[in-house]
DNA sequence: CTATGCGGGGGTG
DNA sequence: CACCCCCGCATAG
């Protein structure tokens, strides 16, 4: 039983849908969490109010805002990852892992693209995030006077998209999807790794059930 | 155009 | 009631 106390909230106990809480008004806070870019697993933490990335309820994965009709809790859903359909391998070594557009129309326009990778010929296509009892990872955020209260729940099944950073670049460059870059983001506010992080609760794990499989068939005819 | 929020509305269990 | 998703509307960059 244990407390998954991966916030630094002074000993307090929260959770995000807790609607009626008196701890949202805590002043004690003793330290905040460094932002997290990755978070994954069932976690929770807490960021300072003027933090840039929690008050934009950022995230390196594609989260979609999705109406819980609880106008004190913002959720979203993981929108998974673009891959190529014939999960190629680039000359990096790196596999191709695409940033999914959060606007609906825009990534419907993504799919079927041509892989990047000029070697390849497959397409791009969506894996879903199901890394939540089946449905997609969802992220919560909340906020206070004194801080932005963030949880997660449900685990990852499938690779990390491009980071925003990267995608945004990529965009601006030349409106469309060309040959990917390193999975390195621009920015320097990352690396925090602070505590928390991927910590599950046993019920939690039971859920998790789907590793995204890696057909690599057709060992592309290169050349 | 895309990213984000909001919230109505419908469906399931 | 809890939770899920789609869709349009509106704002911002």
């Amino acid at each position: 039983m244990s407390t998954t106390k991966n916030s630094t909230v002074s000993h307090v106990e929260w959770d995000i849908n807790d609607s009626t809480v008196p701890s949202w008004r805590i002043s004690q806070i003793s330290t905040y969490d460094g932002f997290q870019e990755w978070a994954d697993g069932h976690c929770r933490f807490v960021y300072r109010p003027d933090c840039e990335e929690a008050r934009r309820h950022s995230s390196g994965w594609a989260m979609r805002n999705t109406n819980n009709h609880n106008v004190h809790i913002l959720k979203k859903s993981c929108l998974g990852v673009l891959l190529c359909s014939l999960r190629c391998t680039l000359d990096s070594g790196e596999k191709v892992t695409l940033r999914p557009a959060i606007c609906d129309k825009a990534r419907k326009k993504q799919q079927g693209k041509p892989c990047p990778n000029r070697k390849c010929t497959g397409r791009l296509e969506v894996l879903p995030c199901r890394g939540h009892c089946g449905y997609p990872v969802t992220h919560f955020w909340r906020h206070t006077d004194n801080a932005i209260f963030f949880q997660a729940k449900g685990i990852h099944d499938h690779p990390k998209p491009e980071p925003k950073a990267t995608a945004e670049a990529r965009r601006s460059l030349h409106g469309g999807i060309k040959r990917p870059r390193s999975s390195t983001s621009a920015t320097g506010e990352q690396r925090i790794r602070l505590n928390g992080q991927a910590v599950y609760s046993g019920k939690e794990i039971g859920c998790f059930a789907r590793l995204f499989p890696v057909r690599r068939e057709n060992e592309l005819e290169t050349d």
